[in-house]
DNA sequence: GTGCAGATAGTGAACGTTCACTTTTCGACC
DNA sequence: GGTCGAAAAGTGAACGTTCACTATCTGCAC
């Protein structure tokens, strides 16, 4: 009542309930072996009979290690990569590790601070990051720090596997589309500060060049079904283009509305492809065409690569996995033998 | 090199190299005060030099405090609650505490024993949980443990809020769309596990009772988009059912694509709610009435409780604010004067 | 100069665990 | 019965901070 900070129970008072010493039930604790059968049972008594649960903070300070990893990522992301999260947790969890997801607000430099901050505070063995950390990698040797992952960047780094991750897509739905005759394009990508969003727009431009097709702009968007919508709603009446290529769902649902709303069917006369295969945008009328991603390969890579960086261990080739493949749905189609579009409906006269 | 552990300095190297007692880099380190300009310029100098960071498991070892809460969710769910835990981080960081996420795979009982885990370890000063955590409030006092909130929960507690919170929505849905006509409901639900969705159910039942309508069923959904578009695909083509609640965004979404499937106009046919208020669903055609849930709200009410548990403060009222509205679009509508249905279109015969 | 109070700085212990040793126990074998 | 060696258990220090005191320095009034 009065006295109502009860302190728990610490290892030693467990020892001396069990008439052993505190190391004998740090050794129980561990898992070390080499107890008698006796003495594990008086020690098990003890620690049930005290409720006592080994403090982990006092344990990490010793061993220097907390078998935390965290993952870093923006605040301000419209909806959290799922998928990817839950296979990078899985697979922290089977290394023995506890994985946590720590939220930024603010821009690159808040989000490269706190990186720092975690790294060097000796509270996580490791950090993956989901956005670039600009300015990280310019200190790398702080003595004995945690080890961090970009999750984009290692794809950049590498830039082959990069371009056959995430770029080779765009090369891909560019390519179907063309053959479905579709010669105008438009691109409404993702923020510049995300790796993969940098690189689909990239190759979107070289392989519409490569392929002798019009690019009729890339629309910066910020992952988020309003920037679809107002970049068709921009379009000029006349615009010729006949296909979009979205940054990612919400996005492509945007375009797909707004082109509905200015009377252009989908697909007749606009074929929209977004990406990531959301459950939802399947059921959706019409349903979406989209990439399917490969988020549990990338969130397990990933993983995979810090843990074995956290270790000290060579970091693993990533998994040659088919990573994405395009889903065709109601959303795209072949071309408009002329590309003609009905004069604007909807909103307007 | 060969040396590659190199230990990253302490507070005491940190003193010696500055010429004042590790205490006073302590003080320097808490912006503790009366320090002198030159000491302080000599401490800060020597930090510099060394690139000393705190030891923050050290730190929280002696004080007994980790400024750490953790919010507890399952691994399976399909899409993380964004909005709600970007909130709870804000206000969690407005109060000085660093917010992180811990999923946990399997069934409740891993999720409990993760909870007591996290609470009794010392890791975290406070655990939120966003499912129910069946058998942990057995043991309430473990000494000095961590502050737990469970978010649905609190709301059944105080059960006048809680139905007004969310159950009352649903009896504000069943009003408006009996106004419109419609004597025939579906109730597609959330899992039993999740507050919520028991509180929805709850209270869907007892409205169509209260109003003279008929439940055609409740079904089993578990959140997800296919949820839906079964539960509709499995109606008799004869049902009378011309308005469906559904439990979230996805699997309204489910029900509006195997409506229209069937050859069942939305909202000519059937009307369709969903929850949450996705910003992807205000996109889609039709585009789905909703309820527009304060998830932000929520989620700081929830995070502001357990900083007042954790402090031993007196838990704050929840914020009297408009939590919930019904966004009236697109997928709900008047009920056919007769309820008739075309016979079954698409897919089958 | 002396005394005194407030400002500033220092000292040693403590937080709860594990590490690196040392000591004791115990059975088997000569 | 003594010796040896492995098995089992114990001892004290260490991890890097902060806490609770204590000590020293200042400046000012007398």
């Amino acid at each position: 009542m009065s006295e109502d900070a009860v302190r728990r129970p610490t290892i030693v008072e467990v020892a001396r309930l069990a008439q052993v010493s505190h190391q004998t039930v740090s050794r129980y604790l561990r898992h070390n072996g080499g107890l008698k059968p006796e003495t594990v049972r008086r020690v098990e008594a003890a620690i049930e009979e005290l409720g006592y649960r080994p403090n982990l903070v006092a344990r990490s300070m010793r061993t220097r290690r907390t078998g935390r990893l965290a993952v870093l990522l923006p605040a301000n992301v419209a909806a959290l990569p799922t998928r990817l999260l839950g296979a990078a947790a899985t697979a922290a969890h089977e290394a023995g590790f506890l994985m946590e997801i720590v939220t930024v607000e603010g821009g690159p430099q808040e989000r490269t601070d706190r990186a720092r901050d975690l790294i060097t505070s000796g509270q996580v063995e490791g950090v993956l990051s989901l956005s670039s950390l600009p300015g990280l990698s310019d200190r790398p040797s702080t003595p004995s720090s945690a080890a961090c992952v970009v999750v984009g960047e290692y794809d950049e780094e590498l830039r082959g596997i990069g371009e056959l991750a995430d770029g080779s897509m765009v090369g891909e739905i560019i390519e179907h589309l063309a053959g479905l005759g579709h010669r105008d394009f438009l691109h409404v990508a993702g923020p510049e500060t995300w790796a993969s969003a940098r690189a689909r727009r990239a190759v979107y431009l070289e392989v519409v060049d490569r392929l002798g097709l019009t690019s009729h702009g890339v629309v910066d968007g910020d992952w988020s079904a309003r920037a679809g919508y107002d970049a068709i709603h921009a379009l000029p009446a006349t615009s010729p283009v006949t296909a979009v290529i979205a940054a990612n769902d919400p996005t492509a649902t945007g375009v797909v509305r707004a082109a509905l709303e200015r009377g252009w069917g989908v697909p007749e006369h606009l074929s929209v492809v977004g990406w990531d295969d959301a459950e939802l945008v399947q059921y959706a009328t019409p349903s979406l065409s989209s990439v399917a991603v490969d988020r549990e390969g990338q969130g397990t890579d990933a993983m995979r690569r810090l843990i074995a960086l956290v270790r000290g261990e060579e970091p693993p080739a990533p998994v040659a996995r088919p990573l994405n493949r395009l889903m065709l749905r109601e959303s795209t189609g072949p071309a408009q033998p002329g590309g003609v579009k009905p004069p604007g409906a909807a909103g307007g006269t």
